[in-house]
DNA sequence: ATGGTAGTAAAACTA
């Protein structure tokens, strides 16, 4: 019998070696067709791929020693793999930071957004450079008629609601208005966030949660940065969008979340 | 105004 849904999550690991604790479980828990992964901070050769394929997963990964590193695990084919933009502007880590792929007949787009330092430092205007970048690569690759997901920690919260105490957050490289605007401009080319369109006005919904700050999550002290944004061809058939906290409450936990979309598909 | 924690990988560096 064939499967109508495609259930997709994403999750910034911060080291997948020490959260496979987190991950495996809970690829056998939740019936999951794509799972997008971030700060692997692992290199090829080092991946843990058995446990993966253990567990009849198939993978895509590239990473950089102790840096960057984004996977796509799925128990389907993932087919039309490729890394960074390809755009003669990709730099080390762009290709540690960017993974395409196609399952299951979808477009799915794995990033991993430069956080930017500071306001005032070279990477964060190589951070709204890169969602130029990631413009041009949908409008020349891909067309908005298609059934695309573009997922990942894209490190910018979009709007107030999106972020604890945003009066305080304008110069902060994950709020201020020039990256918000970045954001956005992408988006235009035909994506919506998913998470949000179910969810217009809930307050408080976040994805990310410092370590640094004690009692983060009970004092709703976080920012929601990881996003799935899609196609109108998907997001009419967006069922459900939700955070799962577990991984920022578990031991030793990540100081990210799962965010897990649900698609059905006709035919 | 500053620092708080964590992973990687071997002293800092990024987040």
């Amino acid at each position: 019998m064939k499967k109508h849904k495609f259930n997709l999550a994403t999750f910034n690991v911060n080291g997948l070696r020490a959260r496979l604790h987190i991950v495996l479980p809970w690829l056998q828990e939740n019936d999951i067709d794509c799972l997008c992964l971030q700060e692997t901070k692992v290199q090829d050769s080092d991946f843990p791929a058995g446990a993966f394929s253990s567990i009849g997963m198939n993978l895509a990964f590239k990473g950089q020693k102790a840096y960057n590193g984004v996977a796509v695990v799925s128990p389907h084919d993932i087919d039309n793999v490729a890394y960074g933009f390809g755009d003669s502007m990709d730099e080390p880590d762009d290709p540690a930071r960017l993974l395409t792929c196609r399952i299951q007949g979808i477009d799915i787009i794995n990033a991993y957004v430069p956080q930017g330092r500071a306001v005032d430092h070279p990477n964060f205007q190589k951070k709204l450079a890169w969602f130029k970048r990631l413009r041009t690569l949908l409008e020349t690759r891909y067309q908005y008629s298609l059934k695309l997901v573009c997922c990942g920690d894209m490190n910018v919260a979009p709007e107030p609601i999106d972020v604890y105490a945003p009066e305080k957050k304008l110069n902060h490289v994950c709020f201020h208005e020039a990256v918000r605007k970045a954001f956005k401009d992408c988006l235009g080319w035909g994506l919506s966030d998913c998470f949000r369109l179910l969810h217009p006005d809930e307050p408080d919904q976040y994805t990310f949660y410092d370590y640094r700050i004690p009692r983060a999550i009970e004092r709703r002290l976080g920012w929601r940065i990881d996003h799935i944004l899609a196609t109108d061809a998907l997001c009419q058939n967006l069922r459900e969008c939700s955070i799962d906290i577990r991984p920022r409450k578990m031991q030793k936990p990540s100081d990210h979340t799962f965010l897990k979309a649900e698609f059905s598909l006709k035919g």
